[in-house]
DNA sequence: TCGAGTGCAGAAAGCGCTTACTAGCCCCCA
DNA sequence: TGGGGGCTAGTAAGCGCTTTCTGCACTCGA
C-alpha cells in the first residue's frame, strides 16, 4: 500500500542503499543524486517505516510512562515533564494507565519491553505488598539487560536484588527521582501542631502504596516531637483512596471519632477537596472551627474555597529530571537516587487551634 | 542480547514457525509440543519483538492521542477515556503534547505516521488559519490510505477536500466526535441574561482556534437575541490564552473598558479561576457585584472559590466515544459526526445582576 | 489393503529497512 | 605512466518475526 524505500530506490535510479542513506544524511552521497532522491520521496510521498528501520538499527523511539492516571494532574504534571524532554529528542512518549493496579504495571512493563522501548519511567507511588516490588525488580533487571533504561519518579530506589551482578558500569541500573514525603507531611503536621492543634484527623491513602506509606509516617514523626499531640490525633488516622470521594466520606468517620478535633490533614490535595466539601456541608467553618490541609500543591489549590494550605512538590521539574536521566543528559545522581524536598505553603484553610 | 525466536526454538527443538504459533496460538500445535516450547520461552525469559512481529505482520500495536497539554485536565480526561478503550484492546496510547503549535501537530502526525500507529485521534480546539486544516486533512488523507484509522475528539469535521475520491466506503474517512461549543456558550450567556446582566465581559481563548471560535460565537447569538445587552457587551470581549494568568490579566482590563459591567465570562475553567483570582484580590464580591462563570466543567472547578458556574462536557466519555470509534467498536455516526452537547451547570459564582 | 483425509511441523520466502563490504572512477603524485 | 586513495554507489546479508506451502505420519472408510 504504502511506498517502500525500494519504490523510490527505483523511482529515482538509485539503490535501496543510496536512499537510505540520504534519508538518514549519515553517509556522503553527491548532492545531485540527493536531490534526485528527494524529489522521488517527494512524489511518493514516501513515509519511512519506523517498525523496519528500527529492527534493523536495532533502536526505537518509543519511551514508555507508567502512571496510575493520566487524568490526575499529578500525573499529568510529571508526564509533562518528562514529555517535555522526550520530545526534544524525537522520541514518542506511550503514556500507560495502571490505575495503581500492580498486575497491569507489570503487564504494561512486558508491553513496553516488547515494543523494546527506549526507556521506561514509573512515576508515583508503588504498590508495595512485600512481593510486588520484587517482581517489578525482576523484569527491569531483564528490561535493563535488553539495553533499557528504566527510571522511577516519585517512588522508593528500587533494590534490584542480591544478584544484581557487579556494580552496574554508568548508572545502569534503576535511576530514582524521590520525593521527600516523609520530610513534607512532618513539616505540615509539625506546622500543624505549631498554631495549637492537637487533635488532628489524618486521612491516609490507599493501602500498600509507598506514597501512603511515607506521608503516613512523616505524620506520625511530627506527632512523637509532642507526646499530647499524639496521644489524641493517633487515633485519628482513617484510610481511603486518594480521591475527593475518599475525603468527602472520612470527614463523617473523623467526626464521629471525635467531634473536638480541630484540623484534618488529608494525603493529597484531592483529598482534602472532598473535606472540605463535606466540611462545607455541615457549615463548619475552614479554618475557624477547623483547619484544613493537602500534599501536592497542585494548580487548582490556590483557588480552592478556601485555598488550601499544602506542600509542595515541583512535578513538573521532576518529570523534567527524569526524563533528562533516562535520556542521559544528566549524570546520574550519586547513589543513583535523586531526592526532591518539597515545599511547606500556608494558605488559608489553616488556622490558629480554636482554644476552647 | 536478548533471546529470539529461534533461541527458543532450538531449545525446544523445534523450529521458528512452531514457536510463532505457539505464541500466537492461532494454528494447532500438539500439546506436548506447546509444553516444551512454553517451557523454553520461560527458561530464556523470551520477550517478543514487537518491532519485528509488527513488521512481518504488518500491523502495530500503537495508537496516538495527540493534545495540546497532557497537565491540563481537559485532555488529561479525554486521554484516559481514550486509554481506557484502547488499552482493553491491548494497544498502547503515544500521547503526544503538540502544545497548540500546528508544526508539531503536523509533525507529530508524520512521527505516528511513521511507527504505522493503528490510528490517531486528534483532540480538542484546532489551530485554524485557513492554511493548516488543509494541510492536516492532506497528511489525513495519506494517512488514511496508508490504511490508518483518524478520528477527532472537540474539532469541527475536517473536510477531505475536493478529491477525495468516492465516498469513503465504511466510514473509513475522518469520523469527529465534536463538541457543541457554540450551544453551550450560548446557553450560558442566556442564563447571565437572564439573570438581568447586561454588561458582560468575555476573556476569550487564543486566535484561530477553533474552539475559541465557536464559544465565542455561541456568546454573541445569545447577546443578539438581547440588543441592550449585545450593546453593551460587545465591546467587552478580550483575548487571551486558555489559561489562569489569562483570565486573571483580562480582569484589569475588562474593568477599564467597563468599570459597571456585572459578569465576566471565560471561555475555559482556567480561565475563570484567573478571573476569579483576580477579583478577589480587588475585594470584588463573586457573585454579588460580579458573576462568573467557566467552561468545561473540569472535576476542580465544583471547589473553587465560590463553586463555579460553567459547561459541562463530558469530556471523558467523549474521549471513550472517540476510541471506540477508533477501534471500529461502534458504527461510525451518521455523516462521520457524533456531536455532544454540553449542559449548563449553575453554581453559585452566578448571581442575579444587582440592580443600580 | 489402499487411497483419501487429517493433524502437525518444518522450510523458506518475505516484511522494509540498515550497513558492512565491495567496486568503479577519477585524480594526483611519484 | 602506474598505482594508491578519496569519493560514491551498489550488493547483499541480515534484523526477528509471520505465514504459505509442502511434507510426513497416521487414521479410517470402502
Amino acid at each position: 500500500m504504502a511506498a517502500t524505500l525500494a519504490d523510490v530506490a527505483e523511482r529515482a535510479g538509485v539503490s535501496t542503499a543510496t536512499v537510505s542513506r540520504v534519508l538518514n544524511g549519515n553517509y556522503p552521497v553527491a548532492a545531485s543524486t540527493r536531490k534526485r532522491v528527494l524529489r522521488a520521496v517527494e512524489e511518493l510521498q514516501y513515509v519511512v517505516n519506523a517498525q523496519a528501520r528500527a529492527l534493523a538499527a536495532a533502536s526505537s523511539d518509543l519511551v514508555g510512562i507508567l502512571v496510575n492516571d493520566v487524568a490526575d494532574p499529578f500525573f499529568g504534571l510529571i508526564a509533562s515533564g518528562i514529555q517535555a524532554e522526550v520530545a526534544e529528542a524525537d522520541l514518542l512518549p506511550v503514556i500507560c494507565n495502571t490505575g495503581g493496579d500492580p498486575e497491569r504495571e507489570l503487564n504494561y512493563l512486558t508491553l513496553l519491553q516488547r515494543q523494546r522501548a527506549r526507556g521506561v519511567v514509573l512515576t508515583g507511588g508503588a504498590w508495595d505488598d512485600g512481593h510486588h516490588l520484587a517482581a517489578v525488580a525482576e523484569r527491569a533487571r531483564h528490561y535493563i539487560a535488553g539495553g533499557g533504561r528504566l527510571v522511577q519518579c516519585g517512588r522508593p530506589p528500587l533494590a534490584l536484588g542480591p544478584d544484581a551482578g557487579p556494580p552496574a558500569p554508568e548508572g545502569a541500573g534503576v535511576i530514582t527521582v524521590a520525593f521527600d514525603n516523609r520530610g513534607g507531611a512532618r513539616a505540615l503536621t509539625a506546622h500543624l501542631i505549631s498554631l495549637g492543634h492537637t487533635r488532628i484527623g489524618y486521612v491516609s491513602g490507599p493501602e500498600h502504596n509507598t506514597t501512603t506509606a511515607t506521608r503516613l509516617e512523616g505524620h506520625r514523626r511530627a506527632l512523637a516531637d509532642h507526646p499530647e499531640a499524639a496521644r489524641l490525633s493517633e487515633p485519628l488516622v482513617v484510610t481511603g483512596a486518594f480521591t475527593r470521594t475518599a475525603g468527602y466520606d472520612a470527614v463523617a468517620e473523623l467526626l464521629r471519632r471525635d467531634p473536638e478535633l480541630t484540623a484534618v490533614l488529608a494525603s493529597n490535595d484531592s483529598v482534602a477537596l472532598g473535606v472540605c466539601a463535606a466540611l462545607r456541608e455541615r457549615e463548619v467553618e475552614i479554618p475557624a472551627r477547623i483547619s484544613v490541609a493537602g500534599f501536592d500543591d497542585l494548580p487548582f489549590s490556590r483557588d480552592t474555597c478556601p485555598p488550601l494550605t499544602t506542600v509542595r512538590i515541583p512535578l513538573t521539574e521532576a518529570g523534567r529530571r527524569a526524563g533528562r536521566l533516562l535520556l542521559g543528559r544528566d549524570a546520574p545522581p550519586p547513589g543513583g537516587v535523586l531526592t526532591i524536598h518539597p515545599e511547606l505553603v500556608a494558605r488559608t484553610s489553616t488556622g490558629p487551634a480554636k482554644r476552647p
